[in-house]
DNA sequence: TTGACTAAACTAACCGGTTAGTTATATTAA
DNA sequence: TTAATATAACTAACCGGTTAGTTTAGTCAA
């Protein structure tokens, strides 16, 4: 039996791949790694499960290629901002580097948490790289600025704690307020504009305030 | 509903419950709720999966038990130091509790990173409000400390998520640093002791230092 | 007797992944 | 011009294995 005239994919729409990656972003954010469902992922892009095959080679390799493109955004972000600006706008590079990225792919944060948890277990070996490159960027901003006598020493890892475990949570906890209740204020509307500024000071005031 | 009596009789071993729960909390923590393997924890546990469901309703059922432990065991923390303290007491006492809490139960961080990614879906009632409660801790605390003049007016939520994202961040990425390429210096042993005193530091900089 | 337990079989649903076959479009050979 | 062919994109149906959860039958100690 032939269904009602099978619909032509305009040209606009973008391609099944694409639709493919974008819903198994969205599942793997909201239910991880095994929680999510490549047949549910399929009829979320409406299309054909064996066509998430005949695109990835597995939900792990999809999954990997989400995570890679995830980090290789950031870390162009960070590119964007000047690598040889002076360490204090490199600290505040990064902040609005991770902020933009959580605004503009919301399944990231809820990945990134997720995949910490885990233990990195599905990072592979270039992805990695990626990752050590961005935390690299905080930490010779750091170096930089206790060399140039502008902060005062600090640990890279705390450094890096301080950014990117506020922004990504601020992120990440947003359907979660939405669900909390209302009489705690957490639901209050804050703007990522906001955000990044509260933590490029917190993280400015550590690195040049006194001890 | 009735509650087992916990008349446990005296035995060398922990009892059967309690390595159940200890044996899932593990797997919780490294896959997950829907990763994780009844057969495998009751395996860990050194017991036979029936006993899983007769001491607990279900899986979703001891992963509830589990998550309301941990966030009633910080509530206890938190209520051992003094409610009525001062505020700048107070917010150290959070730091604190959390840290003390990770140590404790190495579990702790990653399932509840992985339950803020869920957007709490398997936070129940109860559970919830103990949750609020500790949040509660914090945001009275900077309320306290405006109404002293101690603290300049800061965004509550923007507090907690300054001493729970890097406390949580710090004990949760251990396995992955563990794991990360040894050029960078992440692997770098900090004590809980700094990561307390530097939180510490941070927060009360931020709620105390000029703007 | 009863509560705590072992061992093992069982089920119904679900999962990731494969397969054989179909359709649309473009290319090429006569 | 047109018929044969190639190829990418697609589908329905299926497969073997795994999963949470149940059940049955029996052990053991207080």
């Amino acid at each position: 039996m032939k269904r009602t005239a099978r619909r032509r994919r305009p040209r606009a729409e973008p391609g099944t791949r694409t639709r493919l990656f974008a819903a198994a972003a969205t599942a793997f954010a909201a239910r991880g790694f095994a929680g999510a469902n490549v047949d549910r992922i399929a009829e979320a892009a409406g299309v054909n499960k064996a066509m998430l095959y005949y695109h990835f080679k597995s939900k792990a390799g999809l999954y990997a290629e989400i995570l890679r493109d995830m980090f290789e955004s950031v870390a162009a972000r960070l590119a964007a901002t000047a690598p040889d600006s002076d360490p204090a706008a490199r600290i505040r590079g990064m902040v609005e580097a991770i902020a933009r990225e959580a605004e503009a792919r919301p399944h990231f944060p809820a990945i990134w948490l997720r995949e910490i948890a885990e233990g990195g277990t599905h990072v592979d070996k270039g992805t990695m790289a990626v990752i050590v490159g961005i935390l690299q960027h905080v930490a010779t901003a750091v170096q930089d600025g206790v060399a140039a006598k502008r902060f005062r020493p600090a640990n890279p890892l705390l450094v890096q704690l301080g950014i990117v475990g506020p922004v990504l949570m601020f992120f990440a906890t947003a359907p979660m307020r939405r669900r909390a209740p209302s009489q705690l204020h957490l639901a209050t509307q804050l703007t990522t504009e906001q955000v990044i500024a509260h933590v490029q000071r917190v993280a400015l005031l550590t690195l040049e305030g006194q001890p």
